[in-house]
DNA sequence: ACGAATTATTTGAAACCTAAAATATCTAGG
DNA sequence: CCTAGATATTTTAGGTTTCAAATAATTCGT
């Protein structure tokens, strides 16, 4: 019953560890020994925290944006119609509460809009703001450059490999 | 500037979702003809989002406990000495202030021990108590019952593809 | 139409997270 | 010794997250 480890961690500050070649010092240590599918879980898992904690910070440091809000803009983005909250909350796989607070700091920026759906008087619909969408093509670009540059190391034969494993491994976890 | 997202999604309710067949609305279908590479990232993304969330879920169904917890204690089940809550940290990739709630939250319960050093007085050491280690073995076992079921369907050479492909790709994501 | 389920969203409680500032302690240089 | 800088942790402020319960509006069976 060795091995363990799972989940939920983000990238931390990381400001000052001169020290990393030294001591690995990340979760998947945790591994060493244990099964092949828990140590690739792991490995998975670090990857993306690394990913998103270099993606998060940097978006942070050049537009003040949080991460969630870039979600947020990236889904209003491609429906100029708008989306309805539950439908957000779907397609982001967050809650629904979560939204409530999201949305609202978004509108108070002036970033997205905010209105009721004339059919179902229960529901909103939320879209991005001509100046949402102005601020959103920025952000988005330098979201990809960020991405372009953590991936530049990958082979496009590597890239589709990673592909198609993790497809079959998204519909593997899906089915249960 | 089509197709962007980045980051920070954990598997939602989706207890009620009887249509996801019909609708895959995911993260994912955000990157429809975007760059190879920003397609990677989102289904890695999604892919560790649903795992997460699910090993998530049923660990707090069956014990209760959440997932930064089991990850703390899976760090210090390897550690019988115990740790600084620095190097925790570390090897957590979480912030450093982040863990005196987690801590105080697991000492509250009895799981973890949270002494002073004695050579340095600035520092504590937290290790598992005799209570903690016994239920983090029945969490461990759980945990490894759980993403076996996950990988299920991924074959031995798939698993082996996917771990050397990350390891480069994380390479890649840390040198930068 | 009426009331019962259903659906859309909000609210509230508790936990988690970062980043930056504060506190306390240690270590070295002079 | 004593002060400057480094290190270990906590605190504070601002968000994010889940889950469960509450509110409000729609739909459907009868």
């Amino acid at each position: 019953m060795d091995c363990q480890a799972s989940g939920n961690m983000v990238q931390g500050d990381m400001s000052e560890a001169a020290d990393l070649a030294e001591a690995p010092a990340d979760l998947e240590a945790v591994a060493r020994g244990g099964k092949a599918e828990l140590r690739l879980w792991l490995r998975l898992l670090s990857t993306t925290n690394i990913i998103s904690g270099q993606i998060r910070r940097r978006l942070r440091e050049k537009f003040d944006i949080t991460l969630p809000a870039f979600d947020l803009m990236a889904q209003l983005e491609r429906e100029p119609e708008g989306l309805r909250l539950g439908e957000l909350s779907k397609r982001m796989m967050v809650t629904n509460g979560n939204l409530t607070g999201l949305v609202e700091r978004l509108v108070q920026e002036g970033l997205v809009l905010r209105e009721t759906d004339a059919q179902d008087r229960r529901a909103f619909i939320v879209r991005l703001s001509r100046a949402g969408r102005a601020k959103f093509a920025a952000y988005a670009k330098e979201n990809e450059r960020l991405v372009l540059a953590l991936f530049e190391d990958l082979s496009p034969d590597t890239i589709q490999t990673l592909m198609d494993s993790l497809a079959m491994l998204k519909a593997s976890a899906s089915r249960r």
